[in-house]
DNA sequence: CCGGATCCCAGTCGATACTG
DNA sequence: CAGTATCGACTGGGATCCGG
């Protein structure tokens, strides 16, 4: 039987519940990674949601050039972004983000708030976590 | 000067836009790991929201004893899970969902629905990625 | 039944150096 | 300027065995 939680699909089997495949998790281990996330954001609020390899580079503190290079990559794969190369001297690449990419931040908006309501309580039941912990030790 | 995109605070430098460290990340990047999503939804449907160790391993194809331990506790770590132990023999051991963990489904909905959307299109995408790239090679 | 302890591999990420 | 190549540290995660 085929039901939904949440927007989410899953089957009843005898067995227990089962999700799908389709499952947030490939998404969600992508925007998790390192730097994702703010690559979208710088280019959500730049002019035209456009912005140069360098400029990208400049605005995101402590990137290196090889993970901007894979992370710019992944998001190209994904249709996400599009690369646009100038054959100049000196050379000039420009990533936009595409209609989908666009369109992905927007989504996380309620995850977005839901984040900025619990984060305080968040952190604090992880301190408070640690410190029970080294009691016991 | 303070700002804000899609529910995200940045401020607006001279060197250029910067994201505060409250950044979804840190949530992100738990939620994007292999299990904790399938755990949280799991305890979702159930019923009172409760589940013990046992009936979690047997729902969750593929977790293994470590995962799911390790999985658990970074959720109760966050506070939002609780564990419910009691000193029986044979042991049991229950695990809770509290009000934060059991509000965190319903505020990704909106991803979620971006997910269902948006998934066959990201697929092909890749697919045709990887088909273009296989041909330069 | 629940999970801690140990070993190991594969993938992620950083640092550095080099190229068209 | 915009990458690629290479090396090494670190870590998420699986397999297995052990303990309360």
């Amino acid at each position: 039987m085929q039901r939904t939680i949440h927007g989410r699909p899953y089957e009843q089997t005898e067995a227990g519940p089962k999700f799908r495949p389709c499952a947030p998790h490939d998404v969600l281990a992508r925007l998790g990674d390192k730097w994702t996330i703010l690559v979208v954001s710088h280019l959500a609020i730049a002019e035209g949601h456009r912005l140069r390899f360098s400029e990208l580079k400049r605005g995101i503190e402590g990137i290196t050039q090889r993970m901007l290079t894979l992370t710019l990559r992944n998001l190209e794969r994904d249709g996400l972004l599009t690369r646009h190369c100038f054959a100049e001297v000196p050379p000039r690449v420009e990533y936009e983000l595409t209609e989908m990419g666009d369109s992905l931040l927007p989504a996380l908006a309620g995850f977005t708030a839901w984040i900025r309501d619990n984060w305080p309580r968040l952190e604090a039941c992880r301190r408070a976590f640690d410190e029970a912990q080294r009691q016991d030790s």
